[in-house]
DNA sequence: ACCTGAACACCGTTCAAGT
DNA sequence: ACCTGAACACCGTTCAAGT
């Protein structure tokens, strides 16, 4: 039934999702719905939890990969599930996140950190920090009405935003260039955390994560 | 009225937030509403716009701070904008964000980035990177529900979930010590990206940017 | 015991009818 | 020309009355 619902968001956005067409979409009676959630938002974070089941079937990659592929492995699958999802986002954002696949996910973000050589604590709030920045770019590219540059172009025309006006102002909707440079910053800076707070590891330090491949 | 709006979700949360009742508390007329914005959309646009207005107002900060403690001066200083109004993130996540107030926050931050070296297009996804960050650390900590802990602590309970088990869960509900954290981490690679993509500047290249102030 | 028609208490939005 | 009472077309949620 969650499929059911995701399937509606999909074909009319998240507004569109109500308890009775859902009802009527899946031929039952609108009490019905209420013997299998307690109420929407029960549903709501039943689809974010369905959403979020796809993420770990995306990853491909060898187990022996540098931490840093791991890591940029499971931002790119994480991000490209939200976005397959009208709305994905929203509904992962909105939903309070400590069932299981949330749970999972974070669990293999701080696998990879832990094997890397990083404190668990280090490993647990750079999950939390990369999970934050992907939710926080695919809202905005999910909020995004297409009408963006020509919105910001008019904003823009005066002086009083020259370094808006010296960017391209593609260079600011061009979602993908924007999601790869974030992550590398943040592979960035974990790594030089990790070269701070580690004493030894039987890991050869590795050079700055370097640009993924974009 | 945007202010009459912003209240009344402060004390009721944004599902409170009725036409009917932002009519009652300006003691006008439902319709009239509908005269000063064309629909509900125009004032949670307006209502964002408000918020982030007293933005740049919570910045204390000499004019030649280096780049690093500007920006985070400025990160704070949204976070702190946003986590001060009930429900604040979603009310500025919501919204299209291309009016005034965006704009001038985003104009800062790259401002403080190009003084410092940073080519244009660096400067620009740095600004959105680290506002989806901010966005998605203060979403998350306004969809808390105070019970985290307790639901974590009896998800984890068992052996999936190794990697959660080890770091002390009151460190996933430390929104501070997060922020902080994520913060520092961005600014390292920026710094990183600075270094990399700069053939000049005058300012001596500064050390990795170190721990903020905590 | 289960299911359902119908209702309750609301929404956002619009508009004809009054002044 | 402006304002407003009242309505329209919905919501999420509940429950008495039927089988």
């Amino acid at each position: 039934m969650a499929l059911a619902a995701l399937a509606l968001v999909d074909s009319g956005g998240l507004e569109s999702l109500t308890m009775r067409r859902l009802a009527a979409s899946l031929s039952v009676q609108l009490p019905t719905l209420y013997r299998l959630f307690d109420n929407k938002q029960a549903l709501l974070d039943e689809m974010a939890e369905t959403v979020l089941s796809g993420v770990l079937g995306r990853v491909h990659l060898a187990d022996d990969a540098e931490w840093a592929q791991r890591i940029t492995a499971l931002a790119r699958a994480l991000r490209d599930t939200l976005l397959a999802q009208r709305d994905g986002a929203r509904i992962v954002g909105g939903a309070y996140t400590t069932k299981q696949h949330t749970l999972t996910l974070g669990e293999t973000m701080q696998a990879s950190m832990r094997e890397a050589g990083f404190p668990a604590d280090i490993a647990l709030w750079a999950s939390t920090t990369i999970f934050s920045f992907i939710l926080g770019e695919v809202l905005e590219q999910q909020g995004a009405t297409g009408g963006e540059v020509e919105a910001l172009t008019a904003s823009v025309s005066g002086e009083r935003y020259p370094h808006f006006a010296a960017a391209p102002l593609a260079l600011f909707v061009d979602f993908d260039a924007r999601f790869d440079f974030g992550l590398r910053v943040l592979l960035t800076g974990l790594e030089a955390e990790r070269a701070r707070s580690t004493v030894d590891t039987s890991v050869q330090p590795s050079p700055p994560a370097g640009p993924p491949a974009t």
